[in-house]
DNA sequence: TACACGTGGAA
DNA sequence: TTTCCAAGTGT
């Protein structure tokens, strides 16, 4: 008998109690939508991620609808959910998923991974959340529910292959229940092993947590940097996409002079938000979202 | 492996 | 006010 039985059931049943009623969870919900909201909710929160996923699944229902659309009117309704090149990449997708799967998002989890945008992470959540087929899911909840769980580690570490295999084995029996435990595992890291102050109170499986067998102890490893964001360019990249985003139409380039003072700064990243196809240059010279 | 890539709420 | 950090991916 493992250490560890019981806990992915544990888990399971916890999550039927406490788990959040997400919209995009709900009974009916396809894989494209389920698609669309893994994209948008990586690296950003449920609350900013929610009423942007109902408006865009109302105006692009599947993913042909989305592939017509300009990729300007794509950027204009992913509006400040932040990493804009996901909602460029998420229309690549569709198109991809049009053309060459007939308009359908696949269960295979290396068919999904070779769609722009979409990675280990998301491939294994639309697999398991879209499809239902079982597929050990890794966000960066997981791997810290895993660290202290399993490991008796504060903190996760950076993500490794064997993230995996640490998740797949706590993986009750059953394909249903298999992947309603790899949502389990993220929802107990999203409201109760957090990453702050993590709520051993109420968390189900304290009594088998290895962190809190071994006492707590504090993080040891190295701290985790954390990143700048003021005046780097991804805040100038953001002021200038706002402009352009609030523009009915092309701006002249005096306009974005506006955004940011640092006239060499804002030079390099209008260039790499041309370069990524953020941004195009009218033929006049001025500056618009690519129609 | 490490870094770039948005944004804004909570502590 | 500053810092942390939120369902990652691509290079």
């Amino acid at each position: 008998m493992s250490s560890t039985a019981g806990l992915g059931d544990a888990l399971v049943d916890w999550y039927d109690t406490a788990a959040r009623n997400l919209p995009w969870r709900r009974p009916g919900v396809d894989p494209w939508a389920v698609l669309v909201s893994e994209v948008m909710l990586q690296q950003t929160p449920v609350a900013r991620v929610e009423p942007v996923w109902a408006a865009w699944m109302a105006r692009w229902p599947t993913p042909a609808d989305l592939a017509a659309a300009s990729p300007a009117e794509v950027i204009r309704m992913w509006g400040k959910l932040g990493y804009p090149r996901r909602a460029l990449r998420l229309r690549e997708t569709a198109v991809a998923l049009t053309e060459r799967h007939g308009g359908a998002v696949p269960a295979d989890v290396a068919a999904l991974e070779a769609l722009p945008g979409i990675g280990t992470y998301t491939a294994r959540a639309v697999a398991c959340f879209g499809h239902g087929t079982p597929q050990p899911v890794v966000d960066t909840n997981v791997r810290r529910v895993v660290a202290r769980l399993v490991h008796g580690r504060a903190e996760a570490g950076t993500a490794r292959p064997s993230d995996l295999t640490d998740v797949a084995a706590l993986a009750p029996a059953g394909r249903e229940r298999a992947c309603r435990f790899s949502v389990a595992a993220m929802e107990l890291g999203a409201l109760v092993c957090v990453a702050r102050t993590p709520r051993c109170a109420v968390c189900p499986v304290r009594d088998r947590c290895a962190w809190r067998l071994a006492g707590s102890p504090a993080h040891d490893g190295p701290a985790r940097r954390v990143q700048r964001f003021t005046g780097t360019d991804r805040q100038v990249r953001g002021r200038l996409l706002d402009v352009l985003r609030a523009a009915e139409g092309p701006v002249a380039a005096s306009s974005l002079d506006e955004a940011w003072d640092d006239a060499a700064q804002r030079s390099r990243c209008l260039d790499s938000l041309l370069a990524d196809g953020l941004v195009e240059q009218t033929p006049d010279g001025r500056f618009a979202l690519p129609a």
